[in-house]
DNA sequence: GCCAACGTTGGC
DNA sequence: GCCAACGTTGGC
């Protein structure tokens, strides 16, 4: 069981287009980078991860579950991209900002902080459980 | 809206 | 295989 982080500008695709999609969820399709497209390569079918606003947002607003693993990316026919499906869990009872991320240092280490621009990152147990926590819900 | 940081592309 | 040029991302 691993967890992720994915990120998204909210006025592109946020979370309450992310919650419309229900059980079924979302293609998280459109990703061209190598490093993002091989964390979702390694991501398993309920595998957690958190849903980031970027951009406009800048906060962590909610969890998300991978519930479609690894197959190609329906947005384009170059055979090199892939992508995982996701569905909403749950929305954070509170948003952790970037902010508040940046201020505490037991997250110094998080790639949200070190690599700002991979859009689709690795999360640690530890990470998880702080973050989950600020944010006032259910690791 | 700007621009630094980063990733990718392509000429050599 | 190097690296300059270019495009994109995302914080500010």
């Amino acid at each position: 069981m691993a967890y992720w982080l994915f990120k998204s500008e909210p006025d592109v695709w946020g979370w309450d287009q992310q919650t419309a999609k229900g059980a079924v969820g979302e293609e998280w399709g459109g990703v061209r980078n190598y490093q993002a497209r091989n964390n979702m390569r390694a991501m398993k079918n309920g595998d957690l991860g958190f849903f980031y606003h970027s951009r406009s947002g800048l906060e962590i607003v909610g969890i998300v579950e991978v519930c479609a693993e690894s197959h190609p990316d329906s947005t384009t026919d170059d055979p090199r991209w892939d992508c995982v499906d996701i569905r909403a869990v749950r929305p954070f009872g509170k948003a952790v900002t970037l902010e508040q991320i940046k201020a505490d240092a037991r997250l110094k280490d998080m790639v949200l902080v070190n690599n700002s621009r991979l859009s689709v990152q690795p999360v640690t147990d530890k990470e998880w459980k702080i973050i989950c926590a600020l944010g006032e819900t259910q690791p």
